[in-house]
DNA sequence: CCCTCTGTTGGATT
DNA sequence: CAATCCAACAGAGG
């Protein structure tokens, strides 16, 4: 599911339902859910986790969420979390009659709300840290690809040596926050060819692309923040310019999109125009 | 019904 | 270094 856009959207909806209020209870669903490091593996979980979480966050107060490219680090009471929404982790709100959402992993019970981490495929994870907060949030993490974005010649910097383009824009530790989507987004906006390599790639096309990731980033924000998120799998309309498009005419070109693969996955370009 | 393929994540392994 | 495999699970398609 998500990306940075809709991790930011998420970051907020966090903030407004919980920031600097009591959480009364937590409860572990899931105890898989509170694992080492960031691991995608519900097999990596925090022998006692569960418990030390429960004991360190409940009764303590909510603290305003930050972000860095997909993760989320978040003070609960006593206890610095770093959350990871893996493929298909998500947020909702309840209230505390509510019975517990299919895939709930972890439950914050905050004034007369319930807040459910659900994540169907379990890649998620709730991961215990040191503090500061602001430190652990970015280790091995790039800078920011919004609130950080490079311009041309610092992205030519980062993104170096015969790796293809869209590969390196996804590697969370040159820039964080790109994924599948919105590389092949942000290159169509650019007219980069997602296949040409690092070092290949002009001076030009750098500025283009430093200019577009974070406008394109942006603008999802500024959309997904007015709607309800409803993400692909869950019958919504493909919103995306290029991805999931194999097939249709290119808005630009009018050239028919191609479906590539590349590092396993699926890439959606424009052969016609993205030559750059 | 069953099997295969796909996938908005990241990591370890080859 | 780069491609592949893997984690867990649902949904789509043959």
């Amino acid at each position: 599911m998500p990306e940075l856009p809709e991790v930011e959207v998420c970051r907020r909806q966090l903030e407004r339902w919980a920031s600097g209020r009591v959480v009364h209870a937590v409860d572990v669903v899931d105890p898989a859910v509170v694992r080492r490091g960031l691991s995608t593996r519900p097999g990596d979980a925090v022998d006692g986790g569960a418990q030390a979480l429960t004991s360190a966050a409940a009764g303590g107060v909510a603290g305003v969420p930050l972000r860095h490219g997909k993760r989320l680090g978040w003070q609960l009471g006593s206890a610095a979390v770093l959350v990871h929404l893996g493929m298909t982790g998500k947020w909702v709100r309840t209230d505390r009659a509510a019975a517990p959402p299919r895939f709930a992993r972890l439950a914050l019970t905050v004034d007369d709300q319930v807040l459910w981490f659900l994540d169907m495929r379990r890649f998620g994870s709730v991961t215990p840290v040191d503090p500061p907060l602001a430190a652990a949030v970015r280790v091995g993490l790039g800078p920011d690809a919004l609130a950080e974005a490079p311009d041309g010649s610092a992205l030519q910097e980062r993104l170096t040596g015969r790796r293809p383009i869209k590969v390196a824009l996804m590697d969370q530790a040159r820039l964080a926050g790109v994924g599948n989507i919105h590389a092949a987004e942000a290159l169509w906006w650019a007219a980069i060819s997602p296949e040409r390599r690092c070092e290949q790639v002009s001076a030009p096309s750098w500025e283009r692309l430093a200019h577009e990731l974070p406008m394109h980033l942006q603008r999802t924000v500024d959309l997904e923040d007015a709607e309800e998120i409803v993400y692909m799998t869950e019958g919504a309309e493909n919103r995306f310019t290029v991805y999931g498009r194999a097939g249709e005419p290119c808005p630009r070109c009018g050239g028919s999109i191609a479906r590539t693969r590349q590092s396993g996955r699926a890439t959606y370009w424009c052969p016609g125009c993205q030559l750059g």
